[in-house]
DNA sequence: TGCGCTCTGTACCATTTGGTACACTGCAAT
DNA sequence: ATTGCAGTGTACCAAATGGTACAGAGCGCA
């Protein structure tokens, strides 16, 4: 009934800090525009994140990461229906990037030099889902070195699409990407 | 023998604007960054672009469409050979983007909100380069919606496979990307 | 009631920001 | 030689930057 004009723990604040550094960037989002997104004076803001904008960037991440970890990584390593949990892979993620209209923080802070500060966490992301996708699809029979190349292929082309179709202001260039990816990766098995 | 210390003309400060925008993005690099890097003092900077740091982005992006485009579209379009043509297309975009160690400005840019900027001419390099494509898979044999098809997925891939070489720190992930390319464009015709 | 703690707003800081003003340099045409 | 103008360096500006200090607010608990 009553509810809660602004976020009150470090965990609700993430989703907002992460659409920030979305849309500007790691090095173009501002204390102000953080203040503004997350209703968060920079007092509360400096008492979660005493690291200031570093540290609320890798609280972000880890928090994706932990997402993708659950949600995509583990059934597609263990799920012992490999061809469900590329399935959910696909749905997982057109969800989660909001077909097309949100874009792939990973990927933003990947581009800039502000790289070099997350180069960890932003490595492990992909290559974490390129081999999770990969063991799915050698369960599914694939080769080994070929599942690898497929499973690095996909990785390559939602990130493509998510590029593509913020480019062109039209997220359908994204999800047409999944229904390729769907057809090539169930297909084959 | 006596080679000027500084670029003289607007022309030749393009590319490293150009590179001061890849590294930084669009709200991340500072007039200092910018300054540094071209050896350009503000008086001559604004003096060439009095529109300031929008002015220059545009100058930029002008410059790397006419490339694309005289470069790589009008063969795609035109070269009686298409077959050539992508080849051609393969070869150059390897080379411009430093077989993976360099990163798509106009991919950068659209990613921000900075995209709203210059919408236009983000999207119309993308279409562009799709449509051109699309041109040569047709004269190459393919029924025109799936030419269509197969012109975005590889727009996706090369945006796709920057993103990922630059995150994994690994410039081979695109040249892979690009291997599969070419299988795929050039073996079906 | 009063203690202790987490959380928050505000005032403040030095530095940097994008941008302007302007006086200068050098050179080309007259 | 003089003029004119493209190109340049420097000083300057108000505003915004990331970050700090600190005095409180609110609340759980004794």
């Amino acid at each position: 009934m009553n509810q809660k004009k602004t976020a009150r723990t470090r965990e609700d604040v993430l989703p907002e800090l992460g659409e920030v550094f979305r849309e500007h960037g790691f090095e173009g989002a501002s204390l102000a525009d953080i203040t503004a997104r997350t209703g968060l004076g920079k007092g509360s803001l400096y008492h979660f994140f005493p690291g200031g904008k570093e540290e609320m960037a890798e609280a972000v991440l880890d928090h994706i990461d932990h997402w993708f970890e659950t949600e995509v990584y583990q059934p597609l390593r263990e799920d012992e229906d490999p061809r469900a949990a590329i399935t959910r892979m696909l749905d997982g993620t057109d969800a989660y990037f909001r077909s097309g209209r949100r874009v792939c923080l990973v990927g933003v802070l990947a581009l800039n030099l502000t790289r070099d500060r997350f180069a960890a966490r932003l490595s492990g992301y992909f290559t974490r889902w390129r081999d999770a996708l990969a063991s799915a699809l050698c369960r599914l029979g694939h080769r080994p070195e070929l599942a690898g190349d497929l499973a690095e292929e996909a990785v390559v082309a939602i990130q493509g699409g998510l590029v593509i179709a913020r480019a062109l202001d039209d997220p359908s260039a994204f999800t047409r990407t999944l229904e390729r990816l769907r057809v090539r990766l169930l297909d084959a098995g």
